[in-house]
DNA sequence: CCATCTTTGTGCACGCGTTCACAAAGACAT
DNA sequence: ATGTCTTTGTGAACGCGTGCACAAAGATGG
């Protein structure tokens, strides 16, 4: 039972690689703006600039969409949304429903972000009784027994979890159970799908920790400027007596890969 | 300038893979569960499990952080729990300032998963002067006028964008020469900013492209089961007219990668 | 019609990340 | 003490993603 990731192993979806994916929002944005400018055409140089990317990758990544572009002029941009949008699946509809409506599904249910690219709030749906028909953003949130008929009247295949975490893996398997294919996770837990099933997670906590992870080594690098090309800096956070490892019998040295605390057991 | 990502290039911190550290908060997160459970020790294979990964990918990671873990036995939780806390940087404090207390923001402000792991919400800023010393999450508010001062007399390095995406470089650029170096973005913009300086962010609406980009696929599939290895199934949205390419001149058939809209233009 | 100049599209090489598979290490029983 | 059994740690191979650099394509001017 794999649990977690869902992603095509490597059946590169249509030949488009998943990180060329990825990036297809990026420039449909940067190209929508250009677009409300009344901008006609657009180099690769500029689009890229736009987009926060490197030029090459930009055109590597058309490439894989087609021929579109001419050289010695650029890409037309009413066309290239056009495309884009297109093979994003935006031409559709896509109607979404939300589970969790307390602050953060609130936040979501009025985020404008969606009914700006065809995705449709279908429903808000929250399993407090309390909540049930008041209205969120102008949409009356329903009560979750119903969650299996609405997403079958509507043809939900999308939906949104922001509950808490204790709840969220239940919540992902009624979702799929009653036929959604993709869902969008912002509970902090690994979601277990089965095969078919798309996640994909925003962590708030994960991102904050990665952002620290580096901010600590920018610190530490500050106080010991130069000293080699490898010497690691170990941050003076090391005045915390470490917990020594439980089930040690013998003494063992631990080594770190730069030499790190060499298990002076408190216990 | 370098627009947008800001990574280290390849200067790999400390020898330690990008896409481990951002696996790290993954392992954190389940090992913290095993250990409010009182778990002693955990194999590589059932803690893959838990936070849904490979096990050798997982052994590998912590391979990067040194030889924790005893043959034969598996890994102490414990000693593992601040292992990995401690390379994250999250054995240390870290204030963070919110910028813009709308819908997110507030949400942001509420979530639990701040002050669970170091980080201390310094301070909510918002430039509405109505929402001013108004409270939220019990929180009172700022004015965006003091940003500097509250950044730095706190000692804030981190700084969380909700604003709308029409400010959100404005802010950027404030925080930044306030002194802060890490920022999570989550106004739909690419943001610029000095080398130095690490920007993640969180896009909503980028990440229900992706989802729609496979969905849509997954759709497509289906109707047209088996029919060559190539065949990529043009999906039926094809009944709205593409616009066609602008500056065109000549009639020089347009070739998608599966024989597209031969480029028919109607003006 | 030809020359020049701009910009695309892509072949190629390189580096990172993932996965396999196995030897080494240690726990545990006898 | 010795053997067996479990689980780690990692060498090696592979595949994906990125970026360089350039040839081909077409626009533009004379």
């Amino acid at each position: 039972m794999a649990t977690g990731r869902t992603h095509r192993p490597a059946t590169r979806s249509r030949g488009i690689p998943e990180a060329t994916v990825a990036r297809l929002p990026l420039y449909l944005r940067a190209l929508t703006a250009l677009s409300e400018r009344s901008v006609p055409t657009v180099s690769s140089e500029e689009l890229a600039a736009a987009a926060g990317v490197n030029s090459a990758k930009l055109r590597k990544d058309f490439s894989y969409l087609g021929s579109y572009g001419t050289r010695g002029v650029g890409y037309d941009v009413e066309y290239l949304v056009y495309q884009i949008s297109r093979e994003l699946g935006l031409t559709q509809d896509w109607p979404v429903v939300i589970v969790g409506i307390g602050n953060l599904g609130a936040a979501l249910a009025g985020y404008g972000g969606f009914a700006s690219r065809g995705f449709r709030v279908a429903a808000l749906i929250d399993a407090d009784p309390a909540m049930t028909g008041k209205p969120v953003a102008g949409i009356p949130v329903q009560h979750s027994d119903d969650l299996e008929k609405i997403i079958n009247e509507d043809g939900v295949s999308i939906g949104v979890i922001a509950t808490p975490a204790g709840v969220a893996q239940q919540v992902c398997d009624r979702l799929v159970a009653a036929g959604v294919t993709s869902i969008l996770n912002f509970a902090p837990t690994v979601l277990s799908v089965p095969d078919g099933v798309d996640v994909r997670k925003v962590d708030l906590s994960i991102e904050l920790q990665i952002l620290a992870f580096h901010e600590q080594r920018k610190a530490g690098e500050e106080t010991s400027a130069e000293e080699g090309p490898d010497a690691g800096a170990e941050p003076e956070a090391a005045a915390v007596a470490p917990p020594a490892p439980r089930g040690a019998t013998g003494s063992t040295g631990r080594k770190g890969p730069d030499g790190d605390v060499p298990a002076v057991m408190p216990a």
